[in-house]
DNA sequence: AAATATTTGTCCGTATGTATC
DNA sequence: TGATACATACGGACAAATATT
């Protein structure tokens, strides 16, 4: 068809779906044209078409519905972290080690709006998350609160770029099914200490809490390759 | 067809890829059943595998060529980035803000360990930059040489994940169109005065630019609505 | 070197379910 | 209720690129 560059038609579709909707400013909530009027104003067969389309629907840029047509969506954090998941097939423990590092940094890069944003439900809910920790016996169940935890944090400092980073690194933390050779009960006192001064506006404990959190070793365990 | 969960097929069909990519372990160069062989196993016509297959390769993760089939790639910074595009439907000027933010934090963050790991050879592409940096006159060529500046500095550091972010915040940068307002000779300066501090492996001085370098005043340009 | 098989790329047609008017 | 618009899903067909014999 197009004789420009014989590059695959849908990767070309795709860019164009991208410029089509960076170029006309297209905010949440807008509707784009249907299947047929794009694939005929490309040029392209609508299965083409929808190749390109579906990727930017599974990412989460825009939702479809039939007899109504396709909307542009808000961004959300989890659309990154949906991609972070190619990691996953490279080397993982060495990939745990670096989301570890990057979480590090981001934590205590930040912590400081942290300190000064943070509000009372928040530090609540940090709370709980301590509370539940104690009565957890799976890790698994351990390890929802830990991430429950530190997403409260940061999620009121008006940055959805940091909230999507730290998603997405613990999305390897995840999929690694990284342990932490810790005992369970400083795993805890950690976590309390750092709510504790958070709830007492004492910065100066609330970052020495922090930095301690990040120092410990951990191991990998690596997923069952079952069936 | 799956009257289970009504969902849209190519949705469950690329959560099944996914899965059956992280299960079996697969390392890049690995190759992966044919169409036709996926599409009966998943009880799917081909047309559906497709479009959810077809989002496995824009993303980067598996790569597809006439005749030979389909192989799982390395892990690539770009692929993240790729996903970048989807903050810039929202606010643009606020995601600008938080990509700074973010930028500052892990650059700041990782500059002990690229101080300690930084070898002759970066440091040599930084001043190469510093030098394309004065003979330019258009503001996107200037641009192209500060980003690779900074990406040379934390290449070596070992840490695919944070290239990843760093690449995605500038992503953004690049695609707000977003203006430094900043005397261009003064933004010279800020860059050499880095790379002078780590040829000189002057600790002190390279953290006291570095810090510097963040500090200015940034305004919008939107991007134009052509055609 | 040449013919054949394999695999992806692209298009078409059709039927179905769902939402809107 | 019916009619229309739209996405969903299937199957078939052929072309193009590559590998194999």
């Amino acid at each position: 068809m197009k004789n420009l560059k014989s590059k695959k038609l849908y990767l070309q579709v795709y860019d164009e779906l991208r410029h089509y909707i960076l170029k006309n400013n297209l905010k949440p909530g807008d509707k784009i044209p249907t299947e047929m009027e794009l694939s005929q104003a490309l040029g392209v067969s609508r299965n083409v078409l929808r190749e390109a389309i579906k990727t930017l629907e599974i990412l989460g840029v825009v939702s479809s519905k039939p007899g109504v047509g396709m909307v542009v969506n808000a961004f959300s954090p989890s659309s990154l972290s949906t991609c972070m998941f190619l990691n996953l097939i490279d080397d993982k423990g060495d990939l745990f080690r670096q989301s570890q590092e990057v979480r590090k940094v981001l934590e205590i890069g930040f912590a400081q709006q942290c300190f000064d944003s943070i509000t009372d439900d928040q530090i609540t809910r940090m709370e709980d998350c301590v509370t539940a920790m104690e009565s957890f016996e799976e890790y698994e169940d351990f390890y929802d609160s830990d991430a429950y935890f530190h997403r409260s944090m940061y999620e009121n400092l008006d940055n959805k770029m940091l909230i999507a980073f730290l998603d997405s690194a613990w999305e390897c933390d995840r999929s690694f099914r990284a342990k932490v050779i810790e005992d369970k009960a400083l795993r805890i006192k950690k976590h309390r200490d750092i709510s504790i001064a958070l709830r007492e506006k004492d910065y100066e404990a609330f970052m020495a809490s922090l930095i301690f959190h990040f120092s410990y070793k951990y191991k990998i365990n690596p997923p069952e390759t079952e069936e």
